[in-house]
RNA sequence: GCCCGGGUGGCGAAAUUGGUAGACGCAAGGGACUUAAAAUCCCUCGGUAGAUAAUACCGUGCCGGUUCGACUCCGGCCCCGGGCACCA
């Protein structure tokens, strides 16, 4: 009597099995090579979707693979527990946040437990624990001691109904997505971390991480964006008397100097009061353009808008007044808040010239001693010559970038400097479930750190929420507190750090999980860098450089020595259904938990990894779901069969092969070849799931019941067993076992390629007649080119194709194609 | 708007360094087994012509180029996705 293939019941007897063994409890160990891998915490949502079960399915087969391979495997799991959906979720249903997480933290541990992965889970960490966050809050005080902390205006989404303020997601079509209310910006006082100290640092040590895909190193380079270029100071006429007498741009194109023809302010910069305060047209134009949300992408698609302040600027070089506006394209967070304007080599300004009829000066050409260059079509934007320069005539850009910084230099009206994109991390966000900033204000000693001895500083958790304002505001016993250093009362600080802050060290404190006593220690030193991170291609900016940016900051503090904290990053692509990204709000989602129900954990994985290579989006079908549970089933039927007819177990003997063993001992080898490769190296596991398969197909065929015969079919079950156990272990677990093995097979060797094996007699070369295929041939193996030409032009279809031509040149690709070039 | 990806059969995909386009799977059609169904097994499966053959031509978003040879490289365009600093 065979079983039949029951899911449910062996994957609960295997996960117990595992957790009874504590077969994934990571333990230092010097003898061993170790190997970090991690993939990027859930945030607990309520349920797991399928984007996670893709992401953790991934880690889990590289784990279990590096296990195979005799590494000291360490593979985590935690919670990034603050953040806003437990903030909403505490107004609808009047419950509060920490419950709220606790709770789907059970419920999410427990999805996870069931899809069997190989966590260790006496590591589990969540963010919004006081055990984690207290570290945070301590390493905050120290970058503060540091002077790697500040606080300045910023602005931020603000909701006049509400009296809150909103993040970018939470403002609709320019309004807040509860009161309605038309959104304005507001600038308050945040905290801010200086990265921009470690700009050319995050820049240059990109060039490290071998590891990394370019397309995520290309966007973070760009992100950072470093730029040489020259500050300009720019004299106002007549406003003597203000503090601020002149503006400051700065130009990657100083070349283009004498073609400014007038100067954009952002909307907040000083000059744009100013000038608003006796013309109400331009204070009511500020307003305006306050009435937008704060985020990149919103401004630079507006449509582009100015008002004429009536205040002139003075060009440096020429000493002509050139006109000051105000432009709601100009970021006041980027750069002086102000740029110089040249319509004619600048495709916006060139824009904004022509909606506003301000000066177009084309001052550059692409051909020297000319000033040939037509603009009324566009902008030209290439460097070349310049030209209506006066002194910088004829000059290259080149040239010119030199000879007025020089010049502006020695008037002190400018100086080269290096800029960068990349601006400083504002930190505080003005809401309840994060992390309380470790602050006190103080009115005689300003604002003062909270004192060691004091942390953490705790979140209160039974609270009330109604989606107006902070409550933290609202709590007095948290406000109020002394002084740490004069004792005079004062107040605590009620915002709280950007979740980003959490999510950028956890990847250390795995390491070091259990230490009341320290951030870190000896055992991050053992286990850091991450070998293999893994998680979604959204995070290719933000996450990844905050935690390179936190990296740095705790090796500078002396916590451990490495430069950079993940060696190598997959990144996976989205899970689509109907063409878009799976979403409540769109309703196209699947529940992962009804498919295990229906399938089994290990069909969910088997699918989610054969769909697609883990870097490309997942187009989610159901129908093809099946595809991998009828795969499964033939794999467990093939053991069953073959343990009716196998008495024991026969030992291969190469030199007695006949052909048809000899040909699927080669297919065994040539794939376990191309698995390992797959898996190792490309990460192409729909692909190692393939070849598998395309190897399962041939064994079924092989209906040979000899010693031989036996011998070389349990090795082949034994090789599709051992090579798909990362990634459906459950029932490879159980297989492994039918197939007369005693060891677990999480624990086994990973298989070896018997180069012998791979050896062939014949080799089949496609011929081609000038890059058409016509036809394919077999030679000996070791043919030498003129045997192959000989065999490939004596073929019928070959000679039918080349007669009455005349052979110009042969082209042989060994162990490939021949192609016969003719006239 | 800016930065980064992607586009191949009815569908998901494969083709790893410029060398046989469509492996593997899904769906579909035909057949075997069965009283029947499910399950399983076998066959066909990019398009056109041809006889369900041999074979020929066309075919990897569009237009053009380089090459003996282009899904792959170059130039230009179209469409889709990710990110844009307070979603995580």
């Amino acid at each position: 009597m065979s079983d039949s293939y029951n899911p449910q019941e062996i994957e609960s007897s295997v996960q117990e099995y595992w957790e009874t063994q504590q077969a994934f409890k990571a333990e230092e160990n010097n003898q061993q090579e170790k190997f970090y891998c991690l993939s990027m915490f859930p945030y607990p949502s309520g349920r797991l979707h399928i984007g996670h079960v893709r992401n953790y399915t991934i880690g889990d087969v590289i784990s279990r693979y590096q296990r195979m391979q005799g590494k000291n495997v360490m593979q985590p799991m935690g919670w990034d527990a603050f953040g806003l959906p437990a903030e909403n979720a505490a107004i609808n249903n009047k419950v509060p946040p920490a419950k709220w997480t606790y709770e789907n933290i059970d419920y999410m541990r427990s999805q996870l437990k069931r899809l069997g992965f190989s966590y260790d889970w006496s590591r589990e960490l969540a963010t919004c624990h006081p055990k984690y966050y207290r570290w945070e809050q301590w390493f905050f005080t120290k970058l503060y001691e540091k002077g790697l902390v500040y606080k300045k205006k910023a602005t931020v989404n603000w909701d006049p109904v509400d009296q809150t303020v909103l993040a970018n997601e939470q403002v609709i079509d320019g309004r807040g997505w509860r009161s309605g209310a038309v959104v304005e910006r507001k600038e308050i006082e945040q905290w801010f971390l200086k990265i921009t100290a470690y700009a050319d640092e995050l820049l240059n040590d990109l060039d490290q991480l071998e590891g990394w895909p370019d397309q995520v190193k290309m966007m973070q380079h760009n992100w950072i964006g470093r730029s040489e270029g020259v500050e300009i100071k720019f004299a106002i006429e007549n406003i003597e008397g203000q503090e601020q007498t002149s503006v400051s741009v700065y130009t990657t194109r100083p070349d283009t100097l004498m073609g400014a023809s007038y100067i954009a302010i952002a909307p907040e910069h000083m000059l744009a009061h100013y000038a608003a305060k006796n013309a109400s047209e331009i204070d009511d134009f500020i307003n305006q353009c306050k009435q937008t949300k704060v985020s990149e992408a919103e401004i630079s698609t507006l449509e582009k808008q100015g008002m004429d302040t009536g205040l002139f600027a003075i060009h440096p070089i020429s000493n002509k007044k050139i006109p000051v506006w105000i432009a709601n394209f100009v970021l006041i967070e980027y750069g002086s808040g102000a740029v110089m304007s040249v319509p004619a080599h600048d495709q916006r300004d060139w824009e904004f010239a022509k909606k506003y009829n301000l000066p177009i000066i084309p001052v550059i050409t692409n051909e020297q001693n000319s000033n040939n260059v037509d603009v009324s079509e566009g902008a030209f934007t290439d460097k070349g010559w310049l030209f209506n320069s006066q002194q910088f005539d004829g000059l290259s850009s080149q040239e010119a970038f030199e000879e007025i910084a020089k010049e502006l230099e020695t008037q002190n009206k400018g100086s080269k400097q290096i800029n960068y994109r990349l601006r400083d991390w504002g930190v505080s966000r003005q809401r309840y479930w994060g992390c309380p900033i470790p602050i006190i204000h103080c009115d005689s000693c300003g604002s003062v750190p909270v004192p060691e001895q004091d942390l953490p500083v705790l979140l209160p958790e039974d609270i009330d929420l109604d989606g107006t304002s902070s409550p933290l505001n609202k709590l007095d016993d948290f406000i109020n507190v002394n002084c740490p250093k004069c004792g005079t009362p004062a107040k605590r600080e009620t915002d709280t750090f950007d979740t980003f802050f959490e999510s950028s060290w956890y990847f250390a404190r795995y390491c070091s999980v259990d230490n009341d006593q320290s951030m870190l220690d000896e055992r991050a030193e053992y286990w850091l860098p991450v070998d293999q991170y893994i998680g979604g291609i959204e995070h290719a900016v933000l996450h990844l450089l905050y935690a390179r940016f936190f990296n740095k900051l705790m090796r500078d503090h002396g916590l451990y020595e490495y430069d950079e904290p993940f060696k190598n990053l997959l990144t996976q692509g989205m899970v689509l259904k109907d063409g878009a990204k799976m979403s409540k709000s769109k309703g196209n989602t699947v529940d992962p938990e009804e498919l295990i129900n229906r399938y089994g954990a290990d069909t969910v994985r088997l699918f989610v990894m054969f769909a697609a290579p883990p870097d490309h989006s997942l187009e989610w079908s159901d129908t093809a779901v099946e595809g991998s549970y009828r795969f499964i089933n033939k794999l467990w039927r093939m053991v069953e069969s073959f343990k009716e007819i196998v008495n024991e177990r026969q030992e291969i003997s190469a030199s007695e092969l006949n052909e048809s063993q000899n040909n699927l001992h080669r297919k065994v080898h040539e794939t376990i070849q191309k698995v390992t490769d797959d898996i190792g190296r490309r990460y192409t596991f729909n692909t190692a799931i393939a070849a598998n398969m395309e190897l399962s197909n041939e064994l079924q065929k092989f209906d040979d019941h000899s010693t031989q015969g036996q011998a070389i079919h349990q090795q082949a079950l034994e090789s599709i067993v051992l090579m798909l156990s990362p990634i459906i272990p459950h029932v490879c677990h159980i297989l492994w076992q039918k197939l007369g093995n005693s060891q677990a097979v999480h624990e086994v060797q990973w298989p070896k390629v018997d180069v012998n094996a791979l050896k062939k007699d014949n080799m089949k070369l496609v011929v081609q007649v000038n890059g058409k295929k016509r036809a394919t041939i077999s030679v000996a193996a070791n043919a030498d080119n003129k045997q192959i030409e000989e065999t490939a032009l004596s073929d019928e279809n070959v000679s039918r194709a080349i007669t009455d031509k005349n052979v110009v040149k042969v082209i042989i690709v060994p162990g490939r194609l021949i192609n016969i070039v003719v006239k």
